[in-house]
DNA sequence: GTTCCATCTCTCATAATGTGAGAAGATAGC
DNA sequence: GCTATCTTCTCACATTATGAGAGATGGAAC
């Protein structure tokens, strides 16, 4: 067992048969296909068979199948938060340089924020590092993907702590996080004053898709070194720019 | 072997791991993975460095993946405009014997109409061919993806040119091309009128994604044989009939 | 440093499972 | 009708996945 192919290498070979379907657009029949990947017609159809049972092809009449609604979930999963990563990557970098410091991309997962983007002066001082992944109620990304979330599973959220304090003043309380939430959804951006590090000031805002769901948020993080720190409405005006031009940037992609 | 689950249950429960990774967000690690799918750690381990060695996952240090290249490429391919095209075929092929001429799906790429499907009576005839792609302003579904372009986009093409004529009615100002497309996005529909080749009338219509969005057209081509032709609000009511049955269609994967 | 705990890697006997040829059943085209 | 093509089914074979356990690695706590 150490040669080049020697592992679940039937997962393998129909993992290839599904990207030649999708390739070819449901223009082939399994026959057609069994001949161009070079396979048994039997074993072909038992792929196909179970791509179909398992919802990642839909048969669409005539032996022609299309990617099935299993698959275009994943695909859906996939590329949103990924997306708005690439696309804000360029324009985080430029808002990084001009606030000289650290700005950051995250998105929601598991009730869990995952650090995307990281980038700008000062990033090695923090802790965070890209894919990293740590609790929401403490930072500023943290409460603006909470804030947005389905009531629901905001609800659950709140009932689940517990909420561990990392410094004196993180929000514990169940009850004034809940505030705390609301106001940021009115606000519609956050403000994390020392409240997951010391000294440590951040604001952050969310980014929506198309459908205006909240489904990242990016901040900009400042040491507090005591002395000249941007003004906080000047703060507030380039992360809301930044945001509004990766939203567009993300959108394009999505019409025509 | 005729149970419920007979058939390549290794790839199945590949399937679920890799899916089960990705909503994950990458948060956890493989044994936690395992534990929740209830699964031995070494099977664990085989799927998911079957997964990396295939490249839908990415590791990303210490015991975390996210989705690699080759899941993010076929997440791609699954396009919006592919997959319309897919369920339009059979709807289409419906469409063109009943009004007994050639009909065709086309989208917009680059400014230029790809024709992605062809089907019908006279089919032959005509001189497009799937695949192919050709200059919009003169076709009746080049005038219908041109009129709902971005006004942003649609000024551009116009400012573009020069729109060289394929007949003495091809419409080459600019001035006139723009009324044109006014006109087109007021009525929903298209005409060409001998505008592409001499004697070839053909009415178009949009097709629209769940969003709104126009990302595709259908249309009914018919040579002009001097005699009996189909009325034309006749043939415009099937085509929205056929429009309206692809977008149902389509919509039934994407939601949820 | 040492100890502990969790994760990852490797090997190997077992049998479960995928394989592919071919026959038989459908379907379409002529 | 016939013929060509695609699909479903069966079955003997051995390829291939499986899962336990032992060893290796790596932190974290002390």
């Amino acid at each position: 067992m150490r040669d080049g192919t020697p592992q679940l290498s039937s997962f393998k070979r129909t993992l290839t048969m599904l990207e030649a379907v999708v390739d070819d657009g449901g223009a082939s029949s399994v026959a057609e296909m069994a001949r161009r990947l070079g396979l048994p017609v039997a074993t072909a159809h038992r792929q196909i068979a179970t791509l179909v049972a398992e919802d990642y092809l839909r048969p669409l009449g005539k032996g022609r199948h299309v990617a099935g609604s299993r698959l275009m979930k994943l695909a859906q999963r996939l590329d949103e938060k990924q997306l708005i990563a690439n696309v804000a990557a360029p324009i985080l970098h430029r808002l990084a340089t001009r606030v000289r410091s650290t700005v950051q991309l995250g998105t929601l997962e598991n009730e869990m924020v995952t650090y995307r983007i990281k980038t700008g002066q000062g990033a090695s001082a923090l802790f965070t590092k890209v894919g990293m992944q740590l609790e929401a109620y403490c930072s500023g990304m943290g409460k603006v993907l909470l804030a947005y979330l389905p009531d629901k599973d905001r609800d659950n959220y709140l009932a689940g702590g517990p909420f561990v304090p990392l410094t004196a003043k993180t929000i514990t309380e169940p009850a004034a996080l809940t505030a705390e939430l609301i106001k940021v959804q009115e606000q519609g951006f956050a403000v994390d004053d020392g409240e997951i590090a010391d000294g440590l000031f951040c604001m952050a805002v969310p980014i929506r898709n198309p459908a205006q769901q909240v489904v990242a948020a990016i901040s900009v993080s400042q040491a507090d070194t005591g002395n000249k720190r941007m003004a906080d409405d000047v703060l507030l005006a380039m992360l809301r720019q930044a945001a509004s031009a990766i939203e567009a940037e993300a959108n394009v992609g999505t019409d025509r």
